[in-house]
DNA sequence: ACAACCTATGCCGATAACGGAATATGTCAA
DNA sequence: TTGACATATTCCGTTATCGGCATAGGTTGT
């Protein structure tokens, strides 16, 4: 049996790197599918799977407009990744701390 | 062609949610493989081979000791996941302000 | 209505992933 | 050495995923 879909795990849509990039891209402002392909390189029809990939977890959202397709990153869905991540945040300062008292005996 | 290998992207590991289980019972203390594989109601093998994933990625590190080994997270390297989604910080504390502003004047 | 345009979907072949059962590897104790 | 124990690996069948190409939907302008 295979891994839990793309469409139902924001964990699973992030674990592709394509995925990422657009993301990245479109976190600062919306941008139509064709500029997306061409700024990343890819074929429109990888990125329209891409960006149904991402609207189906809710990482992204659209607004039509005439024939064309904004999509922008909902940042609230990468928070719940984010806040997954915090639970381990006690831990790796520790061992931050650990470093820098380490280092800091050693000069 | 498929997604990247699990066993060289972190974001790809994660995405199991069994990993992410693992991840975090072995958060607060090594974890001896047949303790984990009864605590998670999971076949030994199936333990096994998800370590075998997230130990190549560095998620986790083992320390052996006789015919046991001990498994434990790697903090740091999930803090590596936890720093690409802060890049998405600012838009998302920005978007619950204007939820918050949006709230106080409707009251 | 027709054509140009933008986006979405369907089909394909190749590949990686998963669980389960069997088995291999390695360690300890008698 | 032999047997019990702990963990790792291999094999197998099933299924999801990806990119590329072709094509279907829907919108605008003539």
């Amino acid at each position: 049996m295979p891994r839990a879909a793309t469409t139902s795990d924001p964990f699973n849509a992030i674990a592709e790197p394509r995925r990422r990039e657009i993301l990245t891209l479109l976190a600062a402002e919306e941008w139509p599918v064709a500029d997306i392909a061409t700024e990343l390189a890819m074929g429109q029809p990888s990125v329209s799977k891409h960006l149904r990939v991402l609207l189906d977890v809710g990482l992204v959202e659209v607004r039509r407009e005439g024939r064309q397709a904004f999509y922008r990153t909902n940042p609230m869905q990468i928070k719940a990744i984010h806040d997954w991540t915090s639970r381990f945040e006690q831990y790796w300062t520790g061992q931050l701390l650990r470093i820098k008292a380490r280092a800091e005996r050693a000069r």
